[in-house]
DNA sequence: AAAACATGCAGAA
DNA sequence: TCTGCCTGTTTTG
């Protein structure tokens, strides 16, 4: 159930320990039995995320990085993931430090052994005790393995082989991530895109082609925090509005990224936000939060459907 | 033991 | 707007 924090904290995963390395690539459950077999003993050259997407590259041969037009040309094959609401990465072995402000791993230092990471549904430690590597654990779709880590992926909703061209296609499709490009283009595309359109503010922040990342967490967060009704339709939010909404994705994203939690109440102090690190009822102002005080204005948080999805507000803060 | 639920999205109707 | 899918955890009976 991951954000588009997560997304970019599994590609830096991947980049840290996995790419430079030959991956013996496997599908313990069988059902990416065919496309392991084409990755296996290939080279790992790069990983990214787009949004909610992964991107991890595999090389012909080692080595050998030719002169580049883009991202996309380093590698001949690309494994695409999307975790959709289930998906998980287990992370085994070395795992470097994401980030100096990571707590999700542990202590800082040096790359620990035997030391296990889901990243998913949030991110947690797991117990690793045993031999390395590990038997895979349940339903593993891919496992990842190089000397020293073993990524193994489980749930996921999308898990495909693509060409440089047919990443080049669908990440022209996807809405702007801040993360890869904030620039004033990027977020003027965001705007625009939001005040093209009737349908509800709420609705647009979590179509990926209006804007790549926001799931329901940080939709509900940043209406939140920006004091707007997700039943505003786009074309009336206004543009200088619009555009506090994308500053401050901006910032919440890349504090996920840092800390791996995602944090997004503003009303904390210091100390109370070290604990919310740690205390994920602490996290969030209105998610989750349907019946309990406004953490602003004390009125009863509503949760109401919209698109199928639970949408958390504050009635009273928010219009 | 069974059911409900979850940070998502595609496809059909 | 609805259904189906993917897996694991938490809640309910």
């Amino acid at each position: 159930m991951p954000e588009g924090h997560t997304v970019h904290r599994i590609a830096r995963r991947f980049e840290l320990d996995v790419v430079g390395e030959v991956a013996r690539v496997t599908s313990p459950q069988g059902r990416f039995a065919d496309g392991a077999r084409v990755l296996d003993g290939r080279p790992v050259v790069a990983a990214h995320a787009v949004g909610k997407h992964l991107f991890v590259g595999f090389g012909p041969t080692e080595g050998a990085a030719q002169p580049a037009p883009d991202r996309w040309s380093v590698a001949s094959s690309w494994l695409r993931v999307h975790l959709g609401l289930y998906g998980a990465w287990d992370f085994h072995g070395r795992l470097s430090p994401l980030t100096p402000g990571d707590v999700a791993v542990g202590s800082m230092g040096a790359p620990r052994l035997r030391r296990s990471v889901r990243v998913g549904e949030g991110e947690s430690t797991l117990a690793d005790d045993g031999p390395f590597p590990p038997d895979p654990v349940g339903q593993v779709r891919v496992r990842v393995a190089t000397e020293q880590t073993v990524a193994d992926l489980r749930g996921p909703s999308a898990c495909e082989l693509l060409t440089a061209d047919e990443v080049r296609l669908l990440v022209a499709r996807a809405g702007p991530d801040p993360h890869l490009d904030g620039s004033a283009a990027a977020r003027r595309r965001f705007v625009e895109a939001v005040r093209a359109r009737r349908v509800a503010v709420g609705q647009l922040l979590m179509d990926q082609s209006v804007v790549s990342g926001i799931g329901n967490i940080y939709r509900a967060e940043l209406l939140f925090r920006a004091e707007l009704d997700p039943w505003t339709p786009g074309r009336t939010v206004p543009a200088e509005v619009a555009g506090t909404l994308w500053d401050d994705w901006a910032v919440l994203l890349e504090d996920g990224i840092t800390t791996g939690v995602m944090l997004t109440r503003a009303d904390l102090a210091e100390g109370d936000r070290v604990r919310a690190l740690t205390d994920p009822s602490l996290r969030h102002a209105v998610y989750g939060r349907a019946g309990r005080p406004c953490l602003r204005c004390a009125a009863p948080v509503v949760v109401e459907p919209m698109a199928g999805r639970k949408l958390y507000r504050c009635p009273a803060c928010q219009r």
